[in-house]
RNA sequence: GACCGGGUAGCUCAGUUGGCAGAGCAACGGACUUUUAAUCCGUAGGUCCUGGGUUCGAGCCCCAGCCCGGUCACCA
């Protein structure tokens, strides 16, 4: 930003600015001692009244009385009302004529109860640690704590997200659920003997999931590279390679469109392990979701978005079949095509005359069922012709052992029992190329170097992705994914 | 990509039938030694998203575009 699109306020904190330097008062320090959090600052006024702390903060209102001030620090832990005077301070009651909202300061003092019975550091020292040119966009704050006209354009919130937790605090709360999330299932894995890797970001064939790719290029290489839709055929290599369970926390990269449930780079946690099935897995996958709830909300009972969620186990497991028949009213040995192309007309989806039968059971599936498991749902045994990576199931060649999990309408999981035949696996990719030359932008590729680590021999092995986003969403309760990710994914500016 | 809603002061937002650009907070100057959405007096602050058009006159009406959000589609 130029000189001259300064605003008149910007203008008038660089002139404070001025003068502290002419008062020798440095605008920018280098570090401070800090002996109390605001929280425990409180604190300390009921443990001995005379007791010195040192808090340091952002100031976050601030209230001038001539030869007083008070103002509000605040810091991770909350905030604490601070009061100046004059006639202690001395000279340096100049600095706190100069401060301003959103400045960072440092204050040494005692604590006290004001009249009005708000404890609050008497300051005996005051020090500038940062001063802000720019106004923190925070509004005030009402005697109840409600913040007025905070920070709301949601485009600025999140292409400026360090001004939007200035104004909103509480969306700390959201980012230590996420930590929370990622380090138990980190815990979770490392306790089972998993060891954590990491896979290619660039690769030369993308796979693992149904997906158009970002393309990147290398030059030195002269080599056309594609960023990570999934790890998991990485994973899965690894498993040949005898490492057995394995883990990668990272992030996957889509080029789809953006809405509240997508952002182009997202985070999952994939997870294989050798000589298990997906039942197995489900049961792993049922306890390690659980586990975390009930630790971090020591309820397996969420309200959220109105809603309650009872993660109480065990969650049911419904077949994927049974859930078309019983919600979209069909049994699908007795519904032709045509009639599946009906139900979906009914729902306006458009485009349905490329689709093969499968494409439209699924599309039936998106429609009628998944929007109505609310509750955590394990939705078992998928049609194989759209899980091309996942085995048959015995006992029904048509379908494959795979689930996925489903909480508040949005899948969160999707595991198989990994397919280990090189050949079956060929044969699906050739049928994924072929879908691809139809049309189908986000069929798999040929990936042969995986084949021919199948053909090396894979153990059987069960396998699972989770999306940490949308988990994070449902645990937080907010109803967009760029309110779980720090910097989503924006149209750039300039 | 389609449809709907939005874009006005640093922030949150009003703006009537087309007739001088508004409020609160923030800012600046002044008063005030326990205030707390401090209070009181005063001052300043605008590319009304952009570009065209209609009109004596456009923040408002028309056209095109940009940006944001929601819904849908794709997808996890």
């Amino acid at each position: 930003m130029s000189e001259i699109d300064r605003s008149f306020v910007e203008e008038a904190r660089r002139e404070k600015r001025r003068q502290l330097e002419e008062l020798g008062i440095p605008a920018y320090a280098y570090r401070y001692e800090r002996t109390h959090t605001a929280v425990e600052a409180v604190a300390a006024v009921r443990t001995d009244a005379q007791e010195r702390v040192r808090v340091a903060g952002r100031i976050v209102s601030r209230r001038g009385h001539g030869k007083t001030a008070f103002a509000h620090v605040a810091d991770p832990t909350g905030k604490v009302q601070v009061y100046f005077r004059r006639d202690e301070l001395g000279d340096a009651y100049r600095l706190v004529e100069l401060l301003d909202l959103g400045d960072v300061i440092g204050v040494a003092g005692y604590m006290f109860t004001t009249r009005t019975g708000e404890v609050t550091v008497h300051v005996e020292e005051v020090t500038l640690l940062s001063k802000a040119l720019r106004p923190p966009p925070v509004g005030k704050e009402d005697a109840s704590g409600e913040q007025h006209s905070a920070l709301a354009d949601t485009d600025l919130r999140y292409r400026r997200r360090y001004a939007d937790l200035i104004a909103h605090p509480e969306l700390r709360e959201v980012f230590e659920i996420r930590a929370d999330l990622i380090r138990y299932l980190r815990a979770f894995l490392d306790a089972r003997g998993y060891l954590e890797v990491e896979t290619p970001v660039l690769q030369p064939v993308y796979g693992g999931a149904l997906a158009r790719p970002f393309t990147t290029y290398h030059n030195a290489l002269d080599s056309t590279f594609y960023l990570r839709i999934a790890t998991e055929l990485y994973l899965k290599r690894c498993i040949v390679g005898g490492l057995e369970k394995v883990y990668e926390i990272g992030k996957d990269f889509r080029n789809e469109g953006i809405d509240r449930l997508h952002n182009p780079e997202f985070t999952m946690v994939e997870f294989y392990e050798a000589y298990v099935d997906y039942h197995d897995i489900l049961t792993m996958v049922e306890s390690m979701v659980h586990g975390f709830v009930v630790e971090r909300f020591e309820d397996p009972v969420l309200e959220r978005f109105g809603a309650r969620y009872d993660f109480t186990l065990p969650w049911p497991r419904v077949g994927y079949l049974d859930l078309i028949e019983a919600h979209a009213g069909i049994n699908l040995n007795h519904t032709d095509d045509d009639a599946l192309r009906d139900l979906l007309r009914r729902r306006d989806v458009p485009d349905l005359d490329p689709l093969s039968r499968w494409k439209l059971v699924d599309e039936v599936f998106k429609e009628y069922v998944e929007p109505n498991l609310v509750q955590p749902t394990f939705v078992v045994d998928f049609p194989l012709e759209i899980s091309p990576l996942a085995k048959p199931k015995r006992g029904d060649s048509t379908l494959a052992e795979r689930f996925e999990l489903s909480v508040n309408g949005t899948e969160v999981a999707n595991a198989f029992s990994e397919l280990n035949d090189p050949d079956d696996q060929r044969a699906r990719m050739m049928a994924q190329r072929a879908a691809g030359d139809a049309g189908d932008e986000e069929a798999h590729q040929v990936d042969d170097d995986y084949l021919c680590a199948l053909e090396y021999g894979m153990p059987p092995t069960g396998g699972c992705g989770i999306g940490i986003d949308r988990l994070v969403m449902l645990f937080a309760g907010v109803p967009s994914i760029r309110d779980v990710i720090l910097f989503p994914t924006l149209t750039p500016r300039e």
